[in-house]
DNA sequence: TAGTGGTCTAGACCACGAC
DNA sequence: TCGTGGTCTAGACCACTAT
């Protein structure tokens, strides 16, 4: 195969985006060696038809995402990481993806309160101005170190009890679903483009369709790699 | 004043991060009101002299770092703010910035251990593989409300008794001063360029010439706003 | 010297918001 | 309709790395 016609020119969706899609899955299944050059940009840019502005946008996000880096004058690399893959691609189900892979997960709930949302989140959430939002800022470790800090919006309305929960050993989905029942169904990343989209933001579908408000930042480990 | 011939062509310094330095400036100074449209990337192509790719670039990275934001078929607005921009622009002195404009300012020390750093920090601090540092992460606050979360490694042979510091009240600054005779005396931003440079990573330089790594995420806030 | 990523130009078309 | 930011093209030159 020479081209792979994998941008598709007939949908709303931008080529950049599409191609993290790619590069993502193609990550995922392992198809570059960690430490082992990607094909190089102008490459890239061949076998997908599109311009080396769709190629660099594509490589920047994986890089500010931490699955990517690159060396000047060498090329681009594939960041050998043993946990991390797992969640950055999935907008849910840390905890449960962590626990089934023998890690240890904690969460240090750093606060947890009943608050007037700011006007960014009230938009994304769809609240008027008086309507409050359950506010959740949470510290998340895999084996005492710490991954990802997280905060996260829920509507007040939609599980009132969820501010006494104790989310400090366990998953935040578990508790909507248990105390009100709550499923989570869709998943929307929201992010700017172009520069610097860690934070990632999610938009998270509860229930029947309700909003659920995610803003996570991967964990700063070190470039990546878990420490010890 | 029609043109400002503020980007100079003869120094290796990249436009849009002499873009970037410019309009910091400006918005520190108050040039635009908050919410109140900049003049268009057309406008400051002109302006500068410069492409809109320099431009785009040099407003995402201050979009990325809470002090624009940007509206589809409106406009790129100044983010109202009391409190970010004085230290968002700064290296360093946190403590003494925000206590100096009478907020109350503590850290919550997550983890302050001495370990052997990952290639990454060993690299950046220039240490060979048998050289400890000292791991300090703290979550800085302003008035309550989680701004920064930061991560810094300094060679642990620079000030040995740092590992054992109170740091919850004060500045990192201020301690390695009194009990190491270390001051702050350069800073060099490492940050990669195009996509996503928070986590902004600082190179500081302690004494004669040591350094000292800082990784420092800027604060969640609901899109840069100050909580409440 | 050849290849890589980093920077930059000068255009283009689009969806969206205001008018 | 017009201006805005969002996306995209097809080039270019540079510094750096490896050979």
């Amino acid at each position: 195969m020479t081209t792979q016609p994998r941008i598709r020119r007939d949908v709303p969706i931008p080529y950049y985006d599409q191609l993290i899609q790619v590069l993502q899955e193609a990550i995922g299944a392992g198809t570059w060696a960690p430490n082992v050059p990607l094909p190089s940009e102008h490459e890239l840019c061949a076998m997908y038809g599109v311009s080396r502005t769709v190629v660099r946008q594509a490589l920047g996000e994986l890089v500010a995402h931490g699955l990517l880096y690159r060396v000047k004058g060498k090329g681009t690399f594939v960041v050998p990481r043993k946990i991390e893959e797992h969640f950055i691609q999935r907008t849910h189900g840390f905890h449960q993806d962590m626990t089934s892979q023998g890690y240890t997960v904690s969460s240090r709930v750093l606060e947890q309160t009943v608050v007037l949302p700011s006007p960014y989140v009230r938009q994304a959430l769809q609240l008027d101005e008086h309507q409050h939002t359950i506010k959740i800022d949470r510290l998340r470790s895999v084996d005492g170190a710490v991954l990802l800090f997280v905060q996260t919006y829920i509507p007040e309305y939609l599980c009132p009890t969820l501010a006494q929960a104790d989310l400090a050993g366990g998953s935040l989905y578990v508790a909507l679903q248990e105390q009100c029942g709550l499923g989570v169904n869709t998943a929307t990343r929201t992010v700017e483009a172009v520069a610097a989209r860690s934070p990632m933001t999610t938009l998270l579908g509860v229930g029947k369709g309700e909003p659920l408000l995610k803003i996570e930042s991967v964990g700063y480990l070190d470039d990546g790699r878990p420490v010890e």
